[in-house]
DNA sequence: GCTTGACCTAGAGTACACTCTAGATTGTTC
DNA sequence: GAACAATCTAGAGTGTACTCTAGGTCAAGC
């Protein structure tokens, strides 16, 4: 017998608005959500670890469009197994590329800050040295256009 | 004597549409833009590294509404180094906490993907064991509501 | 049985970051 | 000097993901 939930306790445990929650089923991201006499919304302890999944996917830059198809796989049950392989390992890859291009960008600020703490202590500009030499190598990884997130 | 550019080729140069560079200007995102006698940009070289700095900030989640802060802070000069290296360094935060938010999330991925390559193996639904734990010790790590990117 | 709070639906409104259109001007090439 | 490409301005339109409003229903407590 899973404890019961109404949609206010499941805004709650997840952080997210009641709104947010009923727009999420109205786009499909919430499957097998019953309702009760009065119509209402009852949830359980499963919905409330599938939105939290959810919400690691969004917090990843996935696609609410994305989300959805993943969320149909899911609803298609054992028969759709290697297509929601697919879908998740194509993800997989995205955020590998994201935390690359994010550790990068980091580099790159880290050497800014260095070249102000240097100008700081010294009272003047510094001569553009190491700062710029990580800056250019970093330019050189920059094949074309980056899309941004 | 700096060769100056025209937008088409900062556009090509950058990877950005002219509109898009047109649109940064217009917000305060890059300065010390000229005219020629027909009233059309010149740029630089410089602009081009400042544009590609701008991208680096969109591209780690920088709001535009702060982009023009930091750029009114570099155009003020030396007089407002230090507010320049807060504004970084609480960028330089946000993309360490991504970062991290990112490599929990690619570990719930893997972890997912484990289960499924199980599932495929065996042909049927592998009990949830290693897969859940990595699941719930990453729960035990969300303190709170999580605010999409 | 009446108030109060949580819930319901449908749809409008918002924030952000572009992206594109229209109509005009400028510079170059034949 | 005509054609054509590239540029200009002002402003409208787009996509995404919510977020909120309006007007109503339902259930529990007094």
């Amino acid at each position: 017998m899973p404890h019961s939930l109404h949609i206010g306790e499941v805004a709650t445990r997840t952080g997210r608005s009641v709104h947010a929650i009923r727009w999420y089923e109205a786009q499909g991201l919430v499957p097998g959500v019953e309702r009760d006499g009065g119509g209402r919304r009852v949830y359980t302890e499963h919905h409330v670890g599938w939105l939290d999944f959810m919400d690691r996917l969004r917090g990843t830059g996935m696609s609410v469009a994305q989300m959805r198809a993943y969320t149909a796989l899911v609803k298609k049950g054992s028969g759709a197994l290697d297509e929601r392989r697919t879908l998740l390992r194509a993800h997989q890859a995205r955020v590998l590329e994201n935390i690359a291009r994010w550790t990068e960008a980091l580099t790159l600020i880290e050497a800014k800050l260095e070249f102000y703490d240097e100008w700081v202590a010294k009272g003047a500009r510094p001569p553009v040295g190491p700062h710029r030499r990580v800056w250019r190598a970093a330019q050189r990884h920059r094949k074309g256009p980056q899309k941004a997130l």
